[in-house]
DNA sequence: TAATATTAAATCGCACACGATTTAATAAAA
DNA sequence: TTTTATTAAATCGTGTGCGATTTAATATTA
């Protein structure tokens, strides 16, 4: 059984702060070759997302990266201004705005076709390892949303 | 082997993605909880890491957290207006300023004990899936520390 | 010892991240 | 059809998170 009081109370044990500490420290791995490409990680990400679902409402982008309005939306405004994306308002309702990838923001992504392949060789981890730190980590997210 | 191409680029298939993913969902499973004690998640790590080490300088609580001053030294001056913590420059050093817990903030971090148990709970990992999630993260988080 | 280098912490600028509010448009109901 | 409710997106306010710069103090060295 798992415990929790006073004794092992320490920041080190919290899979909390393992989580919190890892994400952000993929990100530095991430961010020189992030900054050559002249791109956030969330920027990153986006590219990632409409490489494969393009041209795809605001809303749905950001239920794909599990983002919302109040940080999409600057951001998107941000990639517009660098060309990487365009707005595009739907004519059969006007409420809807489509985001679509512009023809730099589809080079900018294929360059970073190699990045997992260097967090995977940074890793440390065997096959075994990184499918399984995959799998729980899906399953965790997965039960903390029911 | 583990490969990276054109047909499994898609977001899901990112661990970079899952951990940034599930670490601002655990995030979200706390905030009711730390909402009710006033605090955000960052300052309840900053609780938990001075409850163990008390009376420590800056730069150790960040060495701690793995935050820079940038981060740190603006949170701290909320906590501290708070009177979560207290700042104390040494004497011997006057550049190191040394934080401390108030009591305020002892007994606070003490009423969110059953936090990470809340989280055991709702993971819906058992006591091997939560060791190896936790065992892998800490080893990857090691490897890209490197 | 005077000049120089290093260090601890704070500050600054920018980009998230998110809850809450606002705006405009469509849908549903009276 | 007019009122009301819902929805999509943007905007706003606050708190991180981080690289770069600044400030003040200590350490090192010429």
């Amino acid at each position: 059984m798992i415990e929790f009081n006073k004794n092992n109370a320490q920041l080190e044990k919290h899979l909390c702060f393992s989580i919190y500490e890892l994400s952000r420290s993929i990100q530095r791995m991430y961010k020189p070759f992030l900054n050559e490409l002249n791109l956030t990680y969330p920027q990153y990400l986006v590219l990632v997302a409409l490489y494969d679902h393009d041209n795809i409402p605001v809303s749905e982008l950001g239920e794909l990266l599990d983002l919302n309005y109040g940080t999409l939306s600057p951001l998107l405004t941000r990639m517009e201004s660098q060309k990487l994306i365009e707005r595009m308002r739907s004519t059969k309702d006007t409420r809807i705005v489509y985001i679509k990838l512009m023809l730099s923001g589809k080079k900018i992504r294929e360059e970073a076709f190699t990045l997992p392949q260097q967090l995977v060789l940074k890793s440390g981890l065997n096959d075994q390892e990184w499918n399984e730190l995959s799998k729980l980590s899906m399953k965790l997210f997965t039960n903390l949303s029911k």
